[in-house]
DNA sequence: TCCGATTTAATCGGATACGATTTATATTGC
DNA sequence: GCAATATAAATCGTATCCGATTAAATCGGA
């Protein structure tokens, strides 16, 4: 085996590639009234976990970087869904809290109009578990090259 | 149950949000020297299985539109791994085929250095199968806005 | 203390995604 | 045959991602 040219639908990921597409465009409708995008969401929800976080450890926790992460915050503060200012004893820092109106829009769990439509069922736990474990380890194999010792 | 602010590690979309980066990161370092991104490969393998197709036909599989794909396909062949012809029978639609450099790369299976960085082990086959369920459901319940009958 | 190294965000350029519109070509109705 | 419609790709503006660089603040050693 291992020869010929393999199908598109053999590859792992291309079905996450392409259910994360999947994902964004079932969001939408939802959070379109809100004036949100998919990952500004994911954002809220990140924020809603542990609040006024710096950019650093929330981009930590969404496998982000500043050069993602400013922008979007700076539309997010400009929504009024978040609250950034530079934390006084390091400059360096800016610190992220929700707004009221922030926290209102985590809790109203916009995405709970989508449990249905997943359709995993009882799999729902295991697959997301396999999916975590997924990324994990790519990630794990990422940052630390493969040295030949 | 359903009440509190939920845990961005209990979100599905989340898990696969954050996979398919780490999915986009583990594939640069093995598509840089051949100058691709990962979206770009995504799409010779797709060329790979059915030669000469329409933007169109190419973007049903991908889950793309031309929007996406004109630019994209733009740039695959500035850099000889495709070609792009109208089609002379119908001058609206763009057919596009790998070139044999395109084939090369395909058949060179630059992604098969990651097979063990993914880890799932015999799960590979049921996480896979179950994330394309997802999907397909996702993409279901969109395209079909749900009518209350 | 003071200067170099480190850390944190922000900035910049290139490459997707995607809604909305535009352009060019085909098809259909009459 | 031809105007109205439909279809396919391309274009445009906005919002991510990400590598690389920059700017500002902090830290650390001589």
């Amino acid at each position: 085996m291992a020869e010929g040219p393999r199908k598109l639908s053999n590859f792992l990921c291309f079905a996450v590639y392409s259910a994360n597409l999947a994902f964004g465009r079932a969001y939408k409708p939802l959070l379109d009234p809100l004036g949100l995008t998919y990952t500004q969401y994911v954002a809220l929800v990140a924020l809603r976990e542990t609040d006024d976080q710096t950019v650093g450890v929330l981009g930590e926790k969404l496998f982000l970087e500043s050069n993602t992460l400013t922008p979007m915050l700076k539309k997010l503060e400009a929504l009024g869904y978040i609250q950034r200012r530079r934390d006084p004893a390091d400059e360096r820092q800016v610190r992220v809290s929700l707004t009221p109106a922030g926290r209102d829009v985590v809790d109203s769990n916009p995405g709970d109009a989508l449990i249905d439509a997943i359709g995993l069922g009882d799999d729902f736990a295991a697959v997301q578990q396999s999916v975590i474990r997924l990324r994990d380890n790519l990630l794990r194999a990422g940052h630390s090259e493969p040295d030949k010792s």
